[in-house]
DNA sequence: CGCCGAGTTGAACTGAATCAAGAAACGTGG
DNA sequence: CCACGTTTCTTGATTCAGTTCAACTCGGCG
């Protein structure tokens, strides 16, 4: 059960059999189902998630009422409100349930004992941290120098999961466009 | 000269003065005049710099040949081509100079020469990646909810340093407008 | 003094949003 | 396992925020 836990860590921070022992401990095993909340915006943000089996997704609701997309978490990614889960703040962001998931949970409290037990974790989340960084500027840059088009060709191309697994009105969202939109693109691709 | 980074490192992981001696000799003064270039799009990105004084910026030129700003650095920030920089590949953004810049450079050996002299140093990278990484999770939201001018008032008021200190064409590429359009958004702001 | 880059203004254009209506797919309960 | 209601997706017509292109002004610097 903590398989695909240990090969993500030890991918970046090799870790030995007692070291993940210890750090097994600190999580608590959570199934959700479809629909279900992780998180509510607005609300405290109690839990850092690394997703075994499922997919969660992050999203904020904007003033006219549009859900935007913040991110998708699948197996072996991990997913939270990091503003409101380290400041304690209310949550920015909603965290619910695509599809069944069962994840494996971090509360602040334990991360951070977490850490005091085997520092070599700061390592690894600041690695952790680092890659969803760059991932998240070349997104930024993408909406900045692409058109709709060329953000939904590179979305096939780069995160086919998102393409194939997500609803498409939850893709458009991501992308950063109206359901309608998508769709005509999807259309306009096809024939092409 | 070490004063301001000091404070920025003792403000999320207090050093000792030992410690802060140790890590200062992993640092390289460097001047950059205005124009002057830290990192080339396509080269290698040899430094990660903490801004002294000064301004840097790093920025794409997309297809069409327009620029787009992806961050601004003030004194006390860091700025690199992250991707570049830790993956020894291709720097994907340029890095210039807006305002004669003194910083303090790290080079990717000297960084991890650094965090095994003062291990509690991955801490402070983590917890500072976290906070630029909650800050891009931010102006993404802005992007995908917000307007032209939405996203200029926020600037104005989050970011006024951005909003007075940087020429207001750059200052619209960071927003992801054209100049002509934030010369109007001003316009209209003035009038009501 | 003259030039050049930065900013402004106007007019025409366009990619994507909005509004509206229908078709398809989905899942829930009988 | 089917029927019904609810989402999701598609398609069309219209609108609009922001771009593009072009011309002009201003301020600074060589």
């Amino acid at each position: 059960m903590f398989d695909l836990l240990y090969n993500k860590i030890s991918s970046l921070t090799p870790v030995t059999d007692e070291e993940f022992e210890t750090i097994k401990t600190f999580f608590m095993p959570k199934k959700l189902r479809k629909r279900q909340f992780l998180v509510q915006a607005e609300e405290e943000c109690k839990y850092l998630a690394f997703v075994e089996k499922g997919i969660l997704r992050s999203y904020t609701i904007d003033a006219r009422g549009n859900e935007h997309v913040v991110q998708f978490a699948f197996e072996g990614w991990w997913i939270s409100d990091l503003f409101g889960f380290f400041t304690g703040e209310p949550a920015t962001f909603s965290i619910d349930v695509i599809e069944n998931t069962e994840a494996l949970i971090l509360t602040h409290a334990n991360l951070e004992k977490m850490f005091v037990a085997v520092p070599k974790l700061e390592r690894f989340f600041r690695i952790l941290i680092q890659n969803s960084y760059v991932a998240l500027q070349r997104r930024m840059v993408g909406t900045l120098t692409l058109c709709a088009e060329e953000r939904y060709m590179r979305l096939l191309s780069h995160s086919p999961d998102i393409a194939t697994r997500i609803p498409q009105h939850m893709v458009a969202s991501y992308l950063g466009v109206t359901p309608e939109t998508l769709s005509r693109i999807r259309k306009h691709v096809l024939v092409k």
